[in-house]
DNA sequence: GGCTATTAGTTGTAAATGTAACTATCAACA
DNA sequence: TGTTGATAGTTACATTTACAACTAATAGCC
């Protein structure tokens, strides 16, 4: 209807990564959620406690790019569900060390078995050459939007 | 720490998709939230009016993918900006026409103007070939998760 | 030591979202 | 006609999120 007719929302980035976020995330949410009753972040934070053994909050806010309060309602939900203990650290007693428990480390050993098994299926259907540019450009395009 | 390190979060489709759709979505939401107070739904359905002159919420719904609440409140929000009107449909009076009153032409305008410039901003480093593949892989993914 | 500024983490509150229930209208068909 | 079922759209409520204000502890510096 305009001089802009040449736009169009279906090559609009922004939007084509929202929506392909959503649609890959909408399956893989139903493991964490219908399983272990995680929000996103809880699976996320799961994941890092689960890779790097021990970390404090503030460690998993630099890695996982999470504000601090999401990090913190994230820890508490997992702390009741026992999947996460704390320690505050004697050295500097603002620090909490954060680590998973046998229970958390179980539905981590899970959940990164299926994340695994999700994304072979989500890439089944590209060729490798495919794939690699697809994984250096949404790299590139996460890391420096400018 | 377990049988499972041969998985990376830095490869997981889902994550990758979701970091990437946020940097790119946030810049570009400054505009349409700082400039005309819009939230990214209304901000589509504005887009939706403005590309196709006249629908009802439903087809917004269904072209948009998204949900009839968030249109019914993205319109009720635009309509309270003046930047929506609407018109009861005589043969089916459960439908509403919506269309762009001036204000929200303009805006779309400007808006659509500026997605434009930012876009070609994301994909300026990508060469021909980058975009073509980036655009296919995005779209099949978001169309078919399964 | 004592003052100020930082840092780690939590909490309060408003806004946004998802889900289900609701109203109103229309369609189908006995 | 009247009853049942579907459809368009709104509203209510519970959950999530964002943002700012807060507490507690440490660091730097006089």
């Amino acid at each position: 209807m305009t001089e802009d007719d040449d736009f169009q929302l279906e090559t609009f980035l922004p939007y084509l990564l929202n929506r392909a976020a959503e649609a890959t995330s909408l399956e893989f949410q139903r493991l964490y959620k219908d399983r272990y009753g995680m929000l996103r972040t809880e699976w996320r934070v799961l994941y890092h406690l689960g890779r790097y053994e021990t970390l404090t909050a503030k460690a998993i806010c630099d890695r996982a790019g999470l504000h601090k309060t999401k990090v913190s309602r994230a820890v508490a939900a997992l702390e009741k569900r026992r999947f996460v203990a704390r320690d505050t650290v004697a050295e500097d007693r603002r620090k909490e060390r954060l680590r998973l428990t046998p229970a958390g480390q179980a539905a981590f050993r899970d959940l990164t078995a299926e994340a695994r098994r999700y994304n072979a299926r989500l890439l089944a259907n590209f060729s490798s050459a495919d794939r690699k540019t697809l994984n250096r450009l949404l790299t590139s395009l996460a890391g420096d939007v400018e």
